[in-house]
DNA sequence: TTCTTGACGCGGACCACAGGCCTAT
DNA sequence: TCATAGGCCTGTGGTCCGCGTCAAG
C-alpha cells in the first residue's frame, strides 16, 4: 500500500513508480486529486464524492501526473498533450533540446461533475473535453483537440451503432503502434480489480484509412457515461503506451508540434552501427521507407486490464523512452551518405555525373570514406 | 465582425546511383 | 543443390513547392 504523499513535495513521483491508489476505496489507481480534501481520488470514488452535494462539487481537484501517476500535474504539455507534476515535468522537458522547446502551461483546477452524465454525445461534449478541457479554462480544449485525439481512444460504433467505447483499431494494428506486445504475455492473466472486462471487447478495422499516416486514423473517444473509470484507465494506458519512433520521416503527424525533419549536418547525424542495425533487421522486418512497420507483426492481444506491477511496469517504460527519444536522423548506410554526399545535385536534386566527375569522385570518394571513418555497410 | 493578403513554417516530392536482394537459368 | 547473371528495389541529402496557419490591415 502506497504512503501517501503532501502534493506540495512535488518528488513524489521519484521514491517510486507504483500509481497512487484512491485514497477513498483504497482499490483503484488514483485519477485526480482533489485540493479541497487534500486526497486523490479513483475516477468513480471522485464521480462519487463530488456529486453528492453543490459544495462538493466545486472542489477543484487537477489530473494527477500522467508519467508518474503520485503526483498532481502542474503543466500540460501540449506537445505531448499529457499533464506532468513538476517533477516529471523538469524531468521530461529537460531531456533534450527538443523537448525544452515543447510549450507548457499550466494546469488549471477542474471543479463540478466530471464524469456525470452531461458528458457525452447529448450535450455535444466529448470525452477529449472531459478529459482534457477544464472548467473555467477556455481554449484549451480546443487548442488540444487532435493532440488529444491522438491519446484517446476512438468512439468506434459497430455494426449496431452502438458505441465500442473503445478502440477503433484492429487488435494487432493497436498494439504495434501502441508498444504493448510486450506486455501481453503477462498482462493477459492478470485480475484488474476496477476494470471492466466488457468494455474492451470490441475492436473494429478503421472505417478510413487503416495506416495511421493519415488524419482519419485520429482516434476520436466518445464514451458513454457508464464505464468512464475504465475510460480513463484506457486513456492512461494508452497514452503510457505511447512510443513514438525516432524514425524521421515516421508517418504520423504530430500535430506540428514537433517537427521529424530536422536538419542536421552530416556530423551530427547517428551512424548507425552495423550491429546495431543487424540486430533491428532481426527483431523487425524492416519497413518500408518512411513507414512504421504496423501491419507485419501478427494480431496481437490488447491487453485490457492492468496489474499494478504492468502499470509500474509501463511508467518505467514511458519515463525511459521519453527521455532517450531522440529525433535524429538514423543513417542506416554510411556508404550510401557518402555517396548522397558526393554526389552532384541540381536545386537539390541529384544529377548525372558526366564520365570526369566520376573518374574525380572514384579518387575522393575514398579518401572521404577513410578520413570519414566510413565503411562500406555490409549485407545484412 | 468578416474578409483579404502576406509572411512563415512544415512536410513531401524529386533527383541519380551504389549496392543488396531476388529470381531465373 | 549450387553458382551465376540480370533486373529490381532501397536508401541517401539538398532544394523546391504546395498547403496550412497566423497576424495585420
Amino acid at each position: 500500500m502506497l504512503k501517501n504523499e503532501s502534493p506540495g513535495d512535488g518528488g513524489g513521483c521519484s521514491s517510486n513508480n507504483w500509481a497512487r491508489v484512491c485514497d477513498t476505496c483504497r482499490a483503484a489507481a488514483c485519477t485526480v486529486y482533489c485540493r479541497a480534501d487534500s486526497a486523490y481520488l479513483c475516477a468513480g470514488c471522485d464521480a462519487r464524492v463530488h456529486a453528492a452535494n453543490r459544495v462538493a462539487s466545486r472542489h477543484e481537484r487537477v489530473w494527477v501526473c500522467e508519467a508518474c501517476e503520485r503526483a498532481p500535474a502542474a503543466f500540460l504539455c501540449k506537445a505531448d498533450a499529457a499533464s506532468l507534476c513538476t517533477a516529471c515535468d523538469a524531468d521530461i522537458h529537460s531531456a533534450n533540446p527538443l523537448a525544452r522547446r515543447h510549450q507548457r502551461v499550466p494546469i488549471l483546477p477542474i471543479s463540478g461533475c466530471l464524469y456525470g452524465p452531461q458528458v457525452g454525445p447529448a450535450t455535444g461534449e466529448t470525452t477529449e473535453d472531459m478529459f482534457m478541457t477544464q472548467e473555467g479554462e477556455e481554449g484549451v480544449g480546443d487548442e488540444d483537440d487532435e493532440a488529444v485525439s491522438w491519446l484517446l481512444l476512438n468512439p468506434a460504433k459497430n455494426s449496431n451503432g452502438e458505441n465500442n467505447n473503445g478502440f477503433l483499431f484492429g487488435g494487432g494494428e493497436v498494439d504495434e503502434y501502441l508498444d504493448l506486445v510486450e506486455y501481453n504475455s503477462n498482462s493477459c492473466g492478470d485480475q484488474n480489480q476496477y476494470s471492466d472486462q466488457n468494455n474492451l471487447q470490441h475492436y473494429s478495422v478503421p472505417h478510413q484509412k487503416s495506416c495511421y499516416g493519415g488524419d482519419s486514423v485520429v482516434p476520436v473517444q466518445c464514451a458513454e457515461a457508464a464505464g468512464k473509470d475504465q475510460l480513463h484507465q484506457q486513456y492512461h494506458n494508452f497514452h503510457l503506451g505511447l512510443e513514438f519512433e525516432s524514425s524521421s520521416k515516421a508517418a504520423y503527424s504530430y500535430n506540428g508540434s514537433i517537427s521529424h525533419s530536422v536538419s542536421i549536418s552530416s556530423m551530427d547525424v547517428g551512424v548507425v552501427p552495423d550491429s546495431t542495425m543487424s540486430d533491428a533487421s532481426i527483431s523487425h522486418p524492416r519497413p518500408p521507407k518512411g513507414t512504421i512497420d504496423l501491419f507485419s507483426s501478427p494480431p496481437m492481444q490488447m491487453p485490457s486490464q492492468l496489474s499494478p506491477r504492468d502499470r509500474e511496469a509501463r511508467v518505467l517504460r514511458y519515463r525511459e523512452k521519453k527521455k532517450t527519444r531522440k529525433f535524429e536522423k538514423t543513417i542506416r548506410y554510411a556508404s550510401r551518405k557518402a555517396y548522397a554526399e558526393t554526389r552532384p545535385r541540381i536545386k537539390g536534386r541529384f544529377a548525372k555525373r558526366t564520365d570526369v566527375e566520376v573518374e574525380v569522385d572514384q579518387l575522393f570518394s575514398t579518401t572521404i570514406m577513410a578520413e570519414a571513418g566510413y565503411r562500406v555497410v555490409p549485407s545484412f
